[in-house]
DNA sequence: CATCGATGTTGAG
DNA sequence: TCAACCTCGATGG
């Protein structure tokens, strides 16, 4: 389930705690035996999130693919970063344990740290590990074990090992990423690509090749806050509104990778942005609101089929 | 405890 | 256009 700004806190985990170390790699599972064996005992490069796809390289020019899908997710354990500001706790976990920001960045001298994370569209704490590596748990696809670290991978709609020529074919289909392209560079093909196509803007948000990380509930946070009539055909919107688009999902972007949440009320609500922060309710503006009064106007959230996903707006605002 | 639906993508028909 | 992929929290009986 995890928009852009999850895979790129994975790639960050990752980043921390596992580039410029040995790697075990195995498939406790089974059905990633062989790439497995590629990558096992060498050592990992780099990690980088491109929207939702994640690109782990190790020595000898080879990538692990992975793409989350639906239900994908990183199980991670040992020295890993949990920030508690984004973390929520897991069920058995309730009561005890107080895990600060960064804390497990902290020195790792001796036996690995007991944190274990999950990393999916949510960062949930689960309890912690009693010895290092733990057991996997479950159908996990490729685990990837340091000295100090473990990853296990669950549930991907890809998990591939590829060399460079093929991942620049997967890059090469790619819109940008804020966080990836030059800002200027990105906003010039984002707007050029938008204003030449006569499909409607709700699915051109949503089409990875026209911009990288925007899911289901960016989607329609996003036409509501630039208040745009989600059918309207991407060559009708004005330069300034594809621009605004853009720069707000750039915004967003970065807003959510760094508190590891979408907050779609930020910048327009200020007071719904703290609520936010630190509870459950009152997320969004319309996403999985139908039929409730629209926040701004109190004129009921409509929702519709397109392209096979729900998509939600405020029929006046957006008109 | 069974069923449903989801923040996604691919490929068959 | 729709099923499949394969996981799990939310929901209902």
């Amino acid at each position: 389930m995890p928009e852009g700004h999850s895979v790129h806190r994975i790639a960050r985990q990752f980043a921390l705690h596992f580039v410029g170390k040995q790697v075990q790699a195995s498939s406790p599972q089974g059905r990633f035996a062989e790439g497995a064996a590629q990558l096992d005992g060498r050592t990992m490069i780099a990690a980088r999130a491109v929207g939702k796809q994640m690109f782990l390289e190790f020595d000898s020019a080879r990538f692990l693919r992975v793409h989350l899908g639906m239900y994908g997710a990183w199980d991670f354990a040992g020295d890993i970063t949990a920030d508690a500001s984004s973390a929520r706790i897991g069920q058995a976990n309730q009561r005890g344990t107080v895990v600060g920001e960064f804390e497990d960045s902290l020195g790792s001298i001796g036996a690995p740290r007991r944190t274990r994370l999950r990393m999916s569209e949510q960062e949930t704490l689960a309890p912690e590990i009693t010895e290092f590596p733990p057991a996997p748990i479950g159908a996990v696809r490729v685990r990837l074990l340091t000295d100090a670290s473990v990853a296990d991978l669950r549930g991907p709609t890809a998990c591939e090992v590829i060399d460079p020529p093929q991942v620049e074919a997967v890059l090469a289909k790619l819109g940008p990423d804020p966080l990836v392209d030059d800002p200027g560079e990105g906003e010039r093909r984002f707007v050029q690509t938008v204003r030449s196509k006569s499909t409607p803007i709700a699915l051109l948000l949503m089409d990875q090749s026209v911009v990288s990380g925007i899911g289901n509930v960016f989607r329609a946070e996003l036409l509501f806050r630039n208040r745009i009539e989600p059918h309207t055909p991407g060559k009708q919107l004005t330069e300034e509104q594809a621009v605004a688009l853009w720069r707000d999902w750039t915004h967003l972007l970065a807003t959510a990778v760094e508190h590891g949440q979408m907050l779609t009320m930020e910048g327009l609500d200020e007071e719904a942005f703290r609520r936010a922060l630190s509870s459950q309710a009152d997320r969004h503006w319309v996403y999985k609101r139908t039929g409730l009064p629209c926040r701004i106007c109190g004129t009921g959230i409509v929702m519709e089929e397109i392209g096979g996903r729900k998509l939600y707006w405020c029929p006046k605002d957006q008109a």
